[in-house]
DNA sequence: CGGCGGTACTAATTCGTATTAGTGATGCGG
DNA sequence: CCGCATCACTAATACGAATTAGTACCGCCG
């Protein structure tokens, strides 16, 4: 590994340079009130380069009060590709407008006190719920906080709502013919805040399409438990069965070929997130696909708003969700 | 609400406390080398309490020269509950010794030396290869960088050699008696990194047990693809093959069925990840499980050891491989 | 020729913390 | 009862960039 030299400050660039530290600034800060000439601006930009100058952000933060970084606090979430999509969006759209998001792991007994404050964010955004003594702490400092985005009244709900995939299941489902539906809920509490809006708006939709509330059967990710859900579904003259994501769709699929009951003729399936895996099920699965982008998008315009930023030229959104049709229903 | 207009800083909470700021600082840090009462102790701490004192981040990390951020630059790779697990595992065991561990997407022609100094790291971690400017702006600065973990000669090969993945894989069906073998190898370029390694690994078993060299057939996760390419196995004679990962497998699952063709009769099959999935399929898929808690962990070992941290106290890793034995093989 | 405005800079200060170099008070051996 | 060490602190400074308040120089008007 290299030897860490000195660092390389502003001051050595104005020397080097043959001008002021804060001509140095000034340049490479493009300050529009100030008139640098032509030469000057070369000379500085050439020595930064020449000496491979890169500025401290303590020192910049600590001067400016705050910093541009998006502090983003991740709860142990299960991982999914609609979050990976998210998250990614989420930076890019940030990283266009000068804000550098990052992500922070939260579980595990770390005291989130001890290490937040070592980012020095601009804004902190909470996927989980935080505790209020956390949340009180951070708003103390000034710091933008914006807690419980994937909440059923988090911000991320400007662009999706998680209830709406439920609708979504149901109302296909209902449009099949389908009279007496089934939800397959999730067992691991990690998806609770998630899995809560979805059951909601499945019950939601029936209520609204004048239909009995759907059997809610818990199931994990294991043929045993696809099974016994199945067969309680099928005693109760269940004919559809929502799925609250692709991997219980497929435990449902598992325990209805354990059964040698027939999908979609006796027992129709809906998954959600589209899996690639959700194509190679036999039957194949029809599913709810996410496009994370369009929350992602709608939280980043927000937080530029909370830190001051000009919102990004953005296209149109387009839908959140597209229901993916394959033989399973 | 509160008015918090201004940020409260040591020096208020010295004022608070009757003492001056160092004593604030010394309290705080709890140095050995400076005798504070124990009155005073509590009076300092009574008042950080009282008036939610946080410390500046941006001030300690400039006057220390350095913070206790390590920064891990994440490429756009595809997710995986693996690569979660060991992001999960890295950031407990670093926050336990007290550094916070940050992640940040790196994709999408952001300028990496426009994001990276906002966070004033003390290590940077690229989990892809650096394009040598960065990696030399980088060191410049006196942050040490780990460069290209998830690489063939990267430091998570410490704890996890990919290589070993594909050779578990190869020898597994090489006891089953199989000796005419292919590799299901992946067509996503963003694999690239690890799919080499896995490949390099099954050939090089191959030709410790004397077999002829595996046939290499990409696929894609369509039915389609699993459909070809176990075709073109059939015809070349090929009884046995690896996949790159879970979902390949499924894909070859889903091809022999659409054939006809007994798996794993005709056809074993073993895959890598162990997904909830795998034991959903049918037949059930063999799977290779990675620990990725074991990398992570010796990962963590060596950032400690750069950032000049004592080793954790940790338990022995125990493997990283497992093979999970199913009806696929 | 004095003054006025604009250009192109510089000197000095600031942010909040950690650290170094003291300072006054007390205890204690000689 | 002086000197010396120890205790329990405080004053002052440094970290590196951004910003404020100038300053020197030039051209131009009257």
């Amino acid at each position: 590994m290299g030897r860490s030299l000195a660092r390389v400050t502003a001051r050595d660039v104005a020397r080097a340079a043959g001008v002021s530290q804060a001509t140095v600034s000034f340049v490479l800060n493009e300050r529009a009130d100030q008139s640098i000439s032509e030469g000057t601006r070369r000379a500085v930009l050439e020595a930064v380069h020449r000496l491979g100058y890169v500025p401290s952000g303590a020192a910049r933060s600590l001067r400016r009060g705050r910093s541009n970084v998006v502090l983003c606090l991740i709860p142990d979430i299960p991982v999914s590709q609609a979050m990976e999509e998210f998250r990614r969006t989420l930076s890019q759209v940030l990283g266009e407008s000068g804000l550098t998001c990052v992500f922070l792991h939260t579980e595990g007994g770390m005291r989130l006190a001890e290490l937040w404050p070592h980012v020095h964010p601009a804004v902190v955004l909470s996927f989980g719920r935080l505790d209020d003594a956390d949340a009180e702490q951070i708003r103390r400092t000034g710091v933008a906080l914006v807690d419980d985005v994937l909440g059923p009244n988090g911000v991320a709900a400007h662009g999706l709502d998680q209830a709406q995939v439920g609708d979504l299941q149901v109302r296909h489902l209902a449009a099949r013919g389908h009279t007496r539906l089934g939800y397959g809920a999730v067992v691991d509490p990690r998806e609770d805040a998630i899995a809560g809006q979805r059951l909601c708006g499945a019950e939601e939709a029936c209520r609204a399409l004048g239909l009995p509330a759907p059997v809610v059967v818990p199931v994990d990710y294991t043929p045993e438990s696809g099974l016994e859900a199945v067969g309680r579904w099928t005693a109760a003259g269940v004919t559809a069965v929502a799925a609250f994501n692709d991997i219980v769709a497929l435990a449902l699929l598992s325990g209805a070929r354990a059964l040698g009951l027939d999908v979609p003729g006796r027992l129709a399936v809906v998954g959600v997130d589209d899996l690639p895996v959700a194509a190679l099920a036999r039957p194949a699965l029809t599913s709810v696909a996410i496009h994370a982008t369009v929350p992602a998008t709608a939280l980043a315009t927000l937080i530029l708003a909370e830190a001051g930023k000009p919102a990004p030229a953005g296209s149109p959104p387009g839908p959140a969700l597209r229901l993916v049709v394959r033989g399973s229903s």
